[in-house]
DNA sequence: GCTCCTTTGTACGCCAGCGCACACAAAATG
DNA sequence: CATTTTGTGTGCGCTGGCGTACAAAGGAGC
């Protein structure tokens, strides 16, 4: 159980070594190869689409911005997504933040030549077609979960997600970092951290999270974090 | 401001009504009009889609269910928009519930044809892309609403969302039913109603509701209210 | 080694909203 | 007109998570 495969194609990313070679080849010169930084903005609200990102090891937060400056997430991409997808559906200015949350490396698209490529349909198109369908689900279920569950469940299966992204069992991740994506406080994920910690299931000091527990984070998160998963699974199989 | 518009090819749904005559000339003979119930199932998790709907009068919410049963709204689809856009994203299965939440008439589509029709981009599947677009800007500023403000404040997004897509300043909602869309208690909708009421914005009684003063009500809203709406109106002006 | 900064641990008072329970009124039904 | 159903008003104790504050524990640089 793991969204990591086996490239075909040269490409990590999901959606691009999903491609049938001649799909590949008329979008391969276009693309470039660029490292992310962790906060790296990718898009800001109201400003016009550049570029597209196909993340290969880095992974991005999509942010929901208010007029106080608070921000939260309202989904996760990495290698089996795209950054940007509303410029494929039309938009000409980003609504939402998107900024790096985990560096490594993406393959960037200018998002007029990404239009271009998917205006009459074809195979791009269907994959990104099914990948907004995955999206839908991952914010819907985002939604209802910010709504009912406790922040020790969510905190579960935001850790759940972004392992399913990254390389390994390890990553990089404040308390602070974490609570803002969790839209909480600080301190409120501390006391989780150490629940955690306690239980077995991960290990947690100075942004360096370990998970030791796989099952057991499972079990400790909401149904959300399955729901999405297995969206994914069945979308983005083909 | 209003999402009303004057019919230029006799349908009040916008997306039909954007159509140019000939896209619309090969869609019409597809199309039935329906009659829908309150809570009329329009989709359910997991099962095919059979058809898709273009609400005239009615309006559909989109709900998460979840395994005990408790469902909440993560979007709601009125003359703006259309149920069943994941079976355009190419989905075969519904991954949530739709249900009628206010009656009225709606265009019905075989979710086949719409999918024959929009296979090679046109007009429908532009339209299509740009309404999908102002469905994740709802959903991700529901996903951030639902995190950090109150119900208060939710609930008159929620009745301003409704004003804008029904007919007239009254409409028919019980405390109960409002209280499960927004995932809150039914008591605590009623508390709120009371305080709308006091504050001569709204009278509320035995599931009428009057919108008395959309000012008001604006002003107790949270900001997330005038995104959606902002991001709605530019993006399906076209 | 010492200093500074980032990150984490912990504590305390507070309140929005929950779960639950019960009473009552208006509408629907027989 | 009596009875049942549906919808509303209200109260009470409880708790998850907030806002805030402060101190301690790594690391990074000098």
């Amino acid at each position: 159980m793991t969204l990591r495969s086996k490239p075909k194609n040269g490409f990590r990313n999901r959606l691009l070594n999903g491609l049938p070679p001649p799909a590949l080849r008329r979008l391969r010169k276009h693309l470039k190869e660029v490292t992310l930084s962790r906060r790296d903005s990718l898009h800001e609200p109201g400003k016009p689409f550049r570029f597209v990102y196909f993340p290969e090891t880095a992974m991005a937060s999509l942010l929901t911005v208010l007029k106080d400056g608070t921000q939260t997430e309202v989904a996760s991409i990495g290698r089996e997504g795209m950054v940007g997808l509303p410029a494929f559906l039309g938009a000409k200015r980003s609504a939402r933040r998107a900024i790096c949350q985990m560096p490594g490396t993406a393959w960037r698209l200018s998002a007029a030549e990404l239009v271009r490529q998917t205006h009459r349909g074809g195979p791009l198109s269907d994959l990104l077609h099914r990948y907004a369908q995955a999206l839908f689900t991952q914010m819907a279920q985002l939604a209802t979960c910010n709504r009912l569950h406790t922040i020790e469940q969510r905190c579960c299966c935001w850790l759940l997600m972004t392992h399913d992204r990254v390389e390994g069992d390890e990553f990089y991740v404040t308390h602070e970092f974490l609570s803002e994506m969790l839209g909480a406080r600080r301190s409120g994920v501390t006391v989780i951290a150490g629940t955690l910690q306690r239980a077995g299931l991960i290990s947690y000091t100075r942004g360096r999270v370990t998970i030791l527990d796989r099952r057991g984070l499972e079990k400790a998160a909401c149904e959300c974090y399955a729901i999405v998963r297995r969206e994914f699974d069945s979308l983005l199989r083909a």
